[in-house]
DNA sequence: CTTATGTCAGGGTCACTGAAATCG
DNA sequence: CCGATTTCAGTGCCCCTGACATAA
């Protein structure tokens, strides 16, 4: 990754130049920066959770079956709430299964479905994944709480008519 | 894509059951909803620009060289300015030079560095990308301006704080 | 010689399509 | 037979590391 500070913002430098041309400015300037603090946080979470041997879609993963009472859910369930690809959610609990994180068992009811199931080693390193990422605020040290309620109540309507819920 | 319509947020429950167990809840909040809205925002974007032949990476690389004087740069100032990985640039300016949209000229003043210097198909291209782009409010319908304005208002300090500019 | 620029090889993650197997 | 669940093969995209050639 190129580590280079600018000078200037580039985001507000790339919509002055929009605008000398195109219209829908206040979108261009919402659209890159979601797509420019999205990657940064990303980096800085895959950085986190590194050394715990987890990417965040597999962290996030194994924080759902945590919120779940048996500790397991069917992959097709996991992957509505999760909101990724059928293939994604194979991909991602074959992975996790490898570390040893969770376990995969039959739907004692659906001969179909599979079930993901949590260790206690993946309870542990939830646990302690989890610790390094509060203790890190997000990646979102300094910003006021004020500011991130707002933030997520300004992007809800987005996901709502994206058709999320 | 899972295009399940949930019943409710899946992020506000998952903020709730968060909550029962560590701190950090706003922080969990944004930084999810961030993520969503991100992954959202692209697949519309990417479906938008596919008729054209881009990936919206591609697309930004096209508009800055749009938005340069000669419509040229070298390949590590568009990284710099796009906060690409270096490999990465080769390989968009590889593929939009394979489409016929941007030309490779060797820099006059410096031999070690490469100009990617935009064709008139690539500045049609990027025109009519951006007609579709901006007809469909960058993926932004129904979002009051003034909400998007905060948005990125919000989200700066976020991209400064981890060095952007 | 050291530094900067760009390319290439190779590995990793994730999204997606299309096909198949299994079971209700 | 139809539909739901999951898997597999294959493709594409992008990020990243490390090594390298070239030129300032």
């Amino acid at each position: 990754m190129t580590e280079k500070r600018l000078p200037f913002d580039p985001i507000d430098e790339a919509a002055r130049l929009w605008g000398q041309r195109w219209d829908g400015v206040p979108q261009m300037h919402a659209v890159t920066s979601i797509m420019r603090v999205q990657q940064l946080l990303l980096a800085r979470l895959d950085e986190i959770l590194k050394p715990h041997g987890l990417t965040f879609a597999r962290y996030e993963a194994l924080v759902l079956l945590t919120f779940s009472r048996r500790g397991s859910l069917p992959l097709g369930k996991m992957g509505e709430r999760l909101q990724v690809h059928p293939t994604s959610i194979t991909s991602i609990v074959q992975r996790l299964e490898s570390a040893g994180l969770i376990e995969r068992k039959r739907h004692p009811d659906d001969g179909r479905a599979v079930l993901a199931l949590i260790t206690e080693e993946g309870r542990t390193v939830v646990e302690k994944a989890t610790a390094d990422l509060v203790a890190a605020d997000m990646g979102l040290s300094g910003v006021p709480e004020a500011d991130l309620t707002e933030v997520s109540t300004l992007l809800k309507p987005i996901r709502e008519a994206a058709g999320d819920f």
